[in-house]
DNA sequence: ATTTGATTTAGAATAATTCTAAACTATGTT
DNA sequence: AACATAGTTTAGAATTATTCTAAATCAAAT
């Protein structure tokens, strides 16, 4: 499976549209490999991914269409340390989990009160837009999840 | 003004010794410039503050002597966006706000009690050793500190 | 059909960081 | 003191994720 369910796609269209930019089979099966895999890939992976569906696609183009996905707000890049980027479809709040043994970054829900008290350890004059949160550790048992 | 201060010359020496380590001139350079003016410098702004008192010293031991400060605990790795690496002497707890306009990197203290919240957000099978908060924002008025 | 501008593409360029290998320095031993 | 050893510094090369460039392709509008 692979193809973008019409929500998505919806949701892909609008957004370009929004900010006057098109449409196309690239963007869309970039924006499907997001969706379908929530793993945080970076942009190789991205690519290797989109390249078994889309084998012309290029690294170039890769690069291109993420940079778009992330300006119109369809995605975020995910930063560890100095690490390649990764990138997060999950527009909802939440943080990030880095594992220092396997590598992998999980998604953690943060209540929203939280953000809020967050929030409120700024003292008056700086004013935040974005919060970031990452964790590192290690994930206890054989849970992989 | 740039030599270390008693204290922090014990501390260097201490913490350099736990680790095998010798105490350089240029660790100590390094240290007294991160020490000196704590605005989350580049290693290429600690490479000229450091040349500016020891000429001689090169950038690559600038980034062995981070990476040695970093590795004995008394400097952190501060990361944001794709930026350049920057280097933070502060030991207490503490979020980064990142100014959009300015660039500039500030401190900002988070109380304990905030930091243990943190750690709740986390399932029972994600153990944190670390925890890295960064706002992004502007700062209002003309209060550059 | 033609024009126009956006998008894709391959490959070159960039830039922060790491690596390499030689010179230098400090420390401990005879 | 001379020597051996290991750690440190250094210049410059190498690496690598990402960005840039310029040409080819594509799609909408006239
Ligand atoms: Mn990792
Ligand atoms: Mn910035
Ligand atoms: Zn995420
Ligand atoms: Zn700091």
């Amino acid at each position: 499976m692979n193809s973008l369910k019409q929500m998505d796609r919806g949701a892909l269209s609008d957004a370009l549209d929004h900010f006057g930019q098109r449409t196309t089979p690239q963007r869309e099966t970039v924006f499907g490999v997001l969706l379908n895999q929530r793993d945080h890939p970076t942009a190789d992976e991205v690519y290797a991914r989109t390249k078994s569906q889309m084998p012309t696609i290029s690294m170039a183009t890769v690069y291109n269409c993420l940079e778009t996905l992330v300006s119109c707000g369809l995605v975020k890049q995910v930063n560890i340390e100095r690490e390649p980027t990764r990138y997060c479809p999950n527009l909802s709040p939440h943080a990030h989990f880095h594992c220092r043994e396997t590598g992998r970054v999980y998604d953690v829900p943060v209540p929203s009160g939280m953000m809020q008290e967050l929030a409120g350890v700024l003292p008056g004059e700086y004013e935040a837009d974005s919060v970031e949160l990452v964790f590192r550790g290690h994930l206890s048992k054989g849970k992989t999840k």
